[in-house]
RNA sequence: GGGCCCAUAGCUUAGCAGGAUAGAGCGCUGGCCUUCGGAGCCAGCGACAUGGGUUCGAAUCCCAUUGGGCCCGCCA
């Protein structure tokens, strides 16, 4: 946080020539050969006061020279091209941010922006029919890291997951259960057994006989008048199979503290609330004539940049909800729009703690209500995510719809080689991943291959350790490896997979970010924290500099990930922090300096170890001490 | 046909509310183990799709073109 004290200076003694104006445009320069802080405000004003940008800066430079005493942590103020350059007096900030970071350790870096806001996270989502594969754990990875980033900067966040027990790939596997007779109990996992072999295999057998469709119908139906035996199995398998894909979150280190299922959203009035809403204010109506005769639909016109499709359908003409009916009721309920609530249980058989909706439940309004409502939901379903806010704009208004936030980000794709590798032969450069035809990567697989090769790397690297120690640590890694991987790249961009290309364990990786810090502790380790000499006067290095710079930044580098939900953000900062850490340890020794450089170097060494440790943890990534 | 997203070295990418020299990793070439852990470091090669526009200044903003992905169902 300390960079913000020079930073406050700077607009102080900058506020001092500029009285009149508010926006100063400082910006972090490219090199440390411009400061640390520049403002480009002489480009912009210079016109008002009749002076070319660079007469300008001079003048400011000389003027604000003479008050430059008052200021305790700007060293120089430059006029250079138009520029005005202020130089930190690093110094002088160094053991103001070395005794920070030691004081608040595992706090240090939080913030009170979030404070008094209640955010619902909802994600993963994944249908409760099959195992997640490497798509959703991008949308867990996302979630949770979001969920992680406001908690630190103390937002009241609640988890949610959404979990659709009503859908026609639920139908697939009770088909699958009872007409086909498939056993339901397997020697593999239930939510793999179901979706590797069950789905994959009746989704196969529909080409071939197409009479088991007319099944399927009649079995969607008893499923949505949630009575009788198959609406029960139907409800059986998908508690099963969401048990599981909650473990697979679990090792991801992604919880939850809510499960809504989506049968609920209609048990509980959630639909009715929201379309008796939408009837009074006159958005929804009954057509009467046309292929839509009998349904209840939203008029596409309304909606900006719509106005060419067909209209939405929220109510079949069989009187069915739609998947976009009941995600209005949904999201009036987060956003407090409605009467109606949910009844909630304890699911302590999943996880501690975590509560599920139910019939038998009691209400519970901890959830209801939010300040911010925010969905990872791919980018596939931008189109129905844009009618709904359209929709609560229409119903309250821009400033109620802006709660609500569809947090997109693009799929996650297979390279031709790893399609290859899962016996699909591709005819172009990237391959959608298909539950149904079977072509995805399972994410417990894709860990259990990784922490493979991450254990026989261990087993060489470190002789001595058991076996319970060595697959403790190469899962934590594994797990690290993947999440790095999946928040690396722009969540607008196509996730590429490929085994050894996404999953690296050199270079740029989630690897490095643990061996870098293993590398502060196996320092920590030997060095005597009690008997560091003063470095009062310790003149910084070039690298140390550097250093001390960005763990000073790294309160503000937190709250602008969080603010602008950008995890990746914090991610290039940790990397960046390792790679400057890296050059600064093979370049100067840290246990056998002279003093005061050794203690100083001790102290700075503990502190980007404590710093990379709650970056890691803010992103899930597991830090371990030997590896 | 309409809408959304993407385009930076051979490959994977960072930088994008305009700002100084476009930063990494993989690969390739050549170095660094008597030195705190070589899953590391150093050096070299190598990039802003194309054409306009706005601006003192454009990888960044706007328009067009090209290429790639996605969406447009009484599926979810």
């Amino acid at each position: 946080m300390t960079f913000s004290y020079f930073k406050k200076e700077v607009e102080e003694i900058l506020h001092l020539y500029f009285k009149d104006e508010r926006e100063l445009f400082l910006e972090i320069p490219p090199s440390e050969d411009f400061g640390e802080l520049s403002s480009t405000i002489c480009f912009k004003v210079a016109n008002k006061y009749g002076k070319k940008p660079n007469e300008l800066a001079i003048e400011v430079k000389k003027q604000l020279d003479q008050a430059i005493g008052r200021f305790n942590f700007i060293k120089k103020i430059e006029a250079l091209n138009g520029y005005l350059n202020f130089y930190m007096d690093v110094d002088k900030i160094s053991k103001l941010t070395l005794d920070e970071i030691s004081e608040k350790r595992q706090e240090y870096g939080k913030s009170d922006i979030g404070k008094g806001k209640k955010v619902l996270i909802e994600h993963t989502n994944a249908n409760p029919n099959k195992a997640l594969h490497i798509g959703h754990a991008r949308n867990t990875c996302l979630g949770d890291s979001l969920a992680r980033l406001l908690k630190f900067t103390n937002h009241k966040v609640i988890v949610l997951d959404y979990a659709d027990d009503t859908g026609s790939q639920m139908a697939d596997l009770v088909l699958g259960f009872t007409k086909l007779g498939l056993p339901m109990e397997s020697q593999v996992r239930f939510d793999k057994y179901c979706g590797d072999q069950v789905y994959v295999k009746v989704n196969s057998l529909y080409e071939k006989d197409p009479s088991l469709l007319l099944e399927k119908q009649k079995i969607i139906k008893e499923i949505d008048t949630q009575s009788g035996e198959i609406a029960k199995l139907s409800k059986e398998i998908a508690d099963r199979v969401l048990k599981e894909q909650i473990k697979t979150c679990a090792r991801l280190g992604a919880s939850f503290d809510i499960i809504n299922w989506e049968s609920d959203v209609i048990r509980f009035q959630l639909l009715k609330e929201a379309l008796d809403t939408l009837q009074k204010k006159g958005l929804i109506y009954k057509e009467t004539k046309g292929s839509l005769k009998g349904c209840v639909v939203i008029k596409s016109e309304i909606v900006k940049g719509r106005e060419m499709e067909s209209d939405k359908v929220l109510i079949r003409s069989d009187g069915t909800s739609t998947y976009l009916a009941k995600d209005i009721g949904y999201a009036f309920w987060k956003l407090g729009l409605s009467n109606a609530r949910f009844k909630y249980r304890y699911r302590n058989d999943i996880a501690e703690g975590l509560l599920e909706t139910s019939a038998e439940g009691v209400v519970d309004d901890f959830a209801y209500g939010a300040d911010l409502a925010i969905s990872v939901i791919d980018a596939r379903q931008t189109r129905l995510q844009d009618i709904l806010k359209a929709v609560i704009e229409l119903a309250f208004g821009k400033e109620v719809a802006n709660k609500y936030i569809h947090y997109r980000y693009e799929v996650v794709a297979l390279s031709d080689k790893a399609a290859s590798q899962l016996g699909y032969e591709a005819d172009s450069k990237v391959v959608h991943m298909s539950s149904r035809k079977g072509v995805y990567f399972n994410v417990d697989d894709v860990l259990d291959k990784l922490k493979e090769v991450i254990r026989n790397r261990l087993v060489k690297n470190q002789p001595n350790l058991s076996d319970d120690e060595i697959s403790d640590l190469s899962e934590k890694i594994a797990v690290s490896a993947l999440r790095y991987a999946l928040l690396k790249i722009d969540r607008n961009k196509l996730l590429i997979f490929d085994f050894d290309e996404t999953l690296r364990i050199e270079g740029d990786s989630g690897v490095y970010i643990l061996y870098t810090y293993v590398r502060t502790k196996g320092i920590l380790k030997k060095a005597s924290l009690n008997e560091l000499s003063d470095f009062k006067n310790y003149t910084l290095n070039e690298m140390e500099s550097r250093l001390i710079k960005k763990l000073s930044m790294f309160g503000e580098i937190v709250a602008k990930a969080a603010s602008a939900l950008e995890p990746q953000l914090l991610l290039i900062y940790m990397r960046d922090l390792c790679d400057d850490f890296n050059t600064f340890y093979e370049k100067y020794p840290v246990l056998t300096a002279n003093e005061p450089a050794k203690s100083f170097r001790i102290r700075l060494v503990e502190a980007i170890s404590e710093v990379l440790r709650n970056s890691m943890n803010l992103l899930g990534l597991k830090p371990v001490d030997i590896m």
